[in-house]
DNA sequence: AACGGCTATTGGAACGTTCCACAGTGTTGG
DNA sequence: CCAACACTGTGGAACGTTCCAATAGCCGTT
């Protein structure tokens, strides 16, 4: 008896195999896979026939060789973690596959380095075309992945000649969300601003720029925060110990007005009734009953679709200037803004 | 002037290039890509500067067809959206990467018709293994794709003689928050089960046992919910129609326990001081501080670390029995448990 | 009877690597 | 001074497909 010493616990058959064994050409065999429609009857059922006893599977490996397409499109994802980013790669999978085309994804970690990894696992699989999720890279880095193949920023704004990109409109969403806080009452609204992180100057200036229209410049007032629960924390103490307490707050993203909203409860104020609070993103637990948080939304899948829209237009229809696309934000009110307690303050 | 029709924005170079370049044999360079210090310093230094000057990376695909392996671990999850998996397949990553190979992932947008496109697609594209997380897939279905490679199961309990498989002592944890809640002082403590699905039948059975070690059989009440947020809620409603309230209730995952939370804020009790809730799982949210879950934590990262090893062990060292690993999950203490109002009831 | 035009099928080259047997070229030692 | 051996480097086969030009067979037309 002998063992079968192989690491791979059955070899698989190859196009050789079911030729033989349907008594036909590998070039038939191959034709079947590809366009049955061509092959005459009886060849072709004969060939499926043994591809089926053979359990045979074309090797996905040999045929991108060959063709030079993998027809994977890889996605790196800044952070597994965000559920965020878990709507838009359900969007992004979808259109791929409507297409023709498979997502592959992978982890960044939040960490330029390991993205720069994921990026070169991706390029030596020789994916077709590239989607980066919040990617923390340099631009101009990108931009030399992008030399290439076809790279689509996603969730980030560039003016960049050499890479596409999609986004949510920042500055309109700030907007949204001060023009409900106006139309509540408030004029006392503060921004927590997550300084120059990727969006977050946008969602300061549509914010400033709202409170100008409604006659509110007097009372702009922004504060260094950040993107996450502990930035926002530490943005609203600071709030809370300058004694000048406004009557809402916009937080950068529901992160950070997480984290606004810890040290709101735990100052003994109620929300909204003494404070007002807005985030942006509007992440699934934001719509948990004990957060019920009060949120602009980006239309996540359709972010999705339309990156994969930018990477097939290159690849398929040979697009080769950049396109910049920008889609709407919506306001979804829920429970963490009402009318200021005092309307006439 | 000729336009450039191709798709691909630029043509790769090959390995066949950089020898030109640098004067040497294709076998040369590709033996300094693989193993530098059996090349002369001079050919070496040549090499690495064509390979430099032309931008050379070598082709995964082509190097795979000859190698018959990919060194890619296909990872597919059954949903992207649950933070549990992001974990676990953080471990993953981690642990590929430190063996030499790279994980893909995947999503089965939890359902077992797109999970078994996306197995498919890893299989086309011949990983060297897979491992399922939280698969809905028919374990016998599963044991035919391990006929061709190594699959490992995560947070799936299996006795397959096919399939490796990883997971936490489901019973172990739901003993360990049942311990807990009766060494606060309860007595009276249902349990809201998951009927069949993956892990709530042991998590069951080790309420339990637990319940019997503590001569409370006659207080075990399991009412019937699901690992969802409205299962519990569902749950909830019918105990607290019964009118006959517990002090304290294990909820068969956190989601669930969110959704009993809703329903007993919602019905003017107080946690914990008339109703203990426990989740299991430890989901991120569920440290937030209006959440603030005591809850059951398994130790995701190296769950997904073992079932790397699991495949790695079938991969490199040729094991072709099953395994079956199981780590022990820990109690995490939060606000929502704590001892019963009237200590003699 | 010869030819043109179909349709169905085929063999071989190509894709970009790795792997292996082998060929030079010194160097060492008997 | 030559056999043995390291050390470098090379050419060709192989991996499993797709693609393309070529062929075989058949039918109808002149």
């Amino acid at each position: 008896m002998i063992l079968e010493n192989e690491a791979n616990p059955v070899k698989q058959p190859t196009i050789l195999d079911v030729a033989e064994r349907a008594g036909v050409s590998k070039s038939l065999v191959s034709l079947v896979m590809r366009e049955p429609e061509r092959v005459s009857d009886t060849s072709r059922a004969a060939v499926l026939a043994a591809a089926e006893e053979l359990g045979y599977r074309p090797n996905a490996v040999a045929r991108s060789l060959v063709q030079r397409r993998t027809m994977v499109i890889g996605v790196v994802l800044s952070d597994l973690h965000n559920p965020f980013f878990a709507d838009v790669a359900d969007g992004i999978e979808e259109a791929a596959f409507q297409s023709g085309y498979r997502a592959m994804l992978s982890s960044g970690f939040l960490n330029p380095k390991r993205e720069r990894g994921a990026i070169d696992t991706m390029l030596d699989l020789r994916v077709d075309g590239l989607i980066m999720l919040g990617s923390m890279m340099k631009v101009s880095k990108i931009e030399k992945v992008a030399a290439a193949l076809p790279v689509t920023l996603l969730g980030r704004h560039t003016r960049s000649k050499a890479l596409d990109s999609v986004g949510a409109d920042d500055s309109a969403g700030a907007q949204e969300a001060v023009d409900h806080l106006v139309s509540l009452g408030h004029s006392k609204i503060a921004h927590i601003h997550a300084g120059t992180a990727a969006g977050a100057p946008r969602r300061r200036s549509g914010y400033e720029k709202a409170m100008k229209r409604h006659g509110l410049s007097a009372h702009i007032r922004s504060v260094r925060g950040a993107f996450t629960e502990r930035g926002g924390a530490q943005a609203m103490t600071e709030i809370l110990e300058s004694g000048d307490v406004p009557t809402a707050i916009f937080a950068p993203n529901d992160f950070a007005a997480l984290g606004a909203m810890e040290v709101i409860d735990a100052g003994g104020f109620d929300i909204p009734g003494d404070i007002s609070l807005i985030g942006y993103d509007d992440l699934t637990l934001s719509r948990l009953p004990r957060i019920a948080l009060t949120t602009i939304g980006q239309p996540r899948v359709d972010l999705g679709r339309e990156a994969v829209h930018l990477v097939l237009e290159r690849l398929d229809e040979n697009r080769d200037s950049a396109r910049h696309v920008v889609v709407p934000p919506s306001l979804v009110v829920r429970s963490t803004t009402g009318p200021p307690r005092d309307d006439v303050s």
